[in-house]
DNA sequence: ACGCATTATCAAGGTTTTCTCAAGGCGTGA
DNA sequence: TCACGCCTTGAGAAAACCTTGATAATGCGT
């Protein structure tokens, strides 16, 4: 799994294109302008950018300097020109691939893999998914369907509990020996507390929930939300 | 400059390629059969392979799997079979990139450049974008937007630990061992201090941060700013 | 439907962590 | 020696966070 933003300003190549990555398996982002791409490409931090070169508002070997300029994440580059300078030009100006249309989707997909089995060995970050929810474990941070979320410690260490068992109902005398490291004392209203301010910065409430499940009795789950 | 291997029976071919990457400055060995090829690849632990796929002595994705078997060098495959499953098929099989014969030599040039240029920044990652803020790690210098800083050797210091695991929270107990060399005794007000010092250069403070988020209770991360 | 046990939420108070300032030490070069 | 830049340390204030106890709500078995 790769977080993708494709920058394509025709419709269906972005339905296409995006539908066959998300069925590889990636998060992906679309964005059919180049400064909007450029505002994902910079609030994401991806591990991949897809990008035509003929978007509307900017010309595209523009865009890909000004992603250089902040960033080394690896570029994609499509496009209906294949001039034999167009090619160079766009590579020098810091593309890894470039493809021409009409491409195979067999073939970008397999360039995709190319690009990120490369890309993967670089970071040492890694994500839990559930649902919309992301929780990046080395970056200690997490987002709700691409916002941020704004976790205390505790919040954040109890969400990443529950995301390593996700699924799994888990105790809340489980949760004060892994979050708060105490196995005995502790008091189990303390993480009701922070259950409760999680649910909050999640949308949800316990009366109506989406990713925090609570089992009577029993403890609590993380799942993805129904429908 | 790079030590660059090139796979190719096809003695015209050979000759073109060989000329126009020697040309470019790169130090070029040319073999002529898979086998050699192979020889070559680990004598002379080259910064790229570039290999035609139909060599005499042994099929080229056979090949490839060798070279993979024992080296994550990047590797380019040339050749005149442009059915899409080929290219599919040899880019799973480890190749990097693909292009088909006839090609252009500048595209092929603008394409080992790009894969160098990956290459190079895998190794000895020698400089460091962030945003707006570039670290040079040889040189010992940092700047932003373009304009120097003129950082003191605590802070530069103390910048590219940062900088080096990007994205990652990194705890002050981490930049004492890392930066002022004790892994135990120092005081951590050291380390806020400097992070301080370090946020008035880069034009920031706590309550309005850029780069450096603080990460209450854990320790810092570098990131590129928002928006 | 009733009562008990469990869970949810709120508000208040206390605790920890972080930030910044200012003072002082240390070494270097003028 | 003096001036200067650099680093460390301590202290206070501010901010962020955690815990607790009380009360309301909910679920479960009878």
């Amino acid at each position: 799994m790769a977080r993708i933003i494709l920058i394509e300003d025709d419709i269906e190549i972005r339905r296409l294109v995006a539908g066959a990555l998300a069925r590889e398996g990636h998060d992906v982002e679309t964005a059919a302008t180049a400064m909007s791409g450029l505002e994902l490409a910079i609030r994401n931090t991806p591990d991949l950018v897809i990008m035509d070169l003929g978007l509307p508002d900017l010309d595209g070997t523009e865009l890909l300097r000004m992603i250089r300029a902040i960033s080394s994440v690896p570029v994609m580059v499509i496009t209906a020109r294949g001039a034999d300078d167009a090619v160079v030009h766009t590579l020098d100006a810091g593309a890894d691939d470039y493809l021409v249309k009409p491409f195979s989707v067999a073939q970008l997909l397999a360039r995709v893999r190319a690009l990120l089995r490369r890309g993967s060995h670089v970071e040492g970050s890694d994500r839990v998914v559930v649902g919309g929810l992301v929780i990046d474990i080395s970056a200690r941070e997490a987002s709700l369907e691409g916002a941020a979320l704004d976790l205390s410690p505790k919040e954040f260490d109890l969400l990443r509990s529950l995301a390593e068992r996700q699924g799994e109902v888990v105790t809340k005398r489980e949760l004060l020996a892994e979050v708060w490291r105490e196995p005995y004392g502790g008091s189990e209203r303390t993480v009701d507390v922070h259950l409760s301010w999680l649910r909050k910065k999640l949308g949800e409430t316990a009366s109506e929930p989406r990713f925090l499940r609570t089992v009577h009795g029993v403890g609590v789950k993380l799942v993805p939300p129904e429908s």
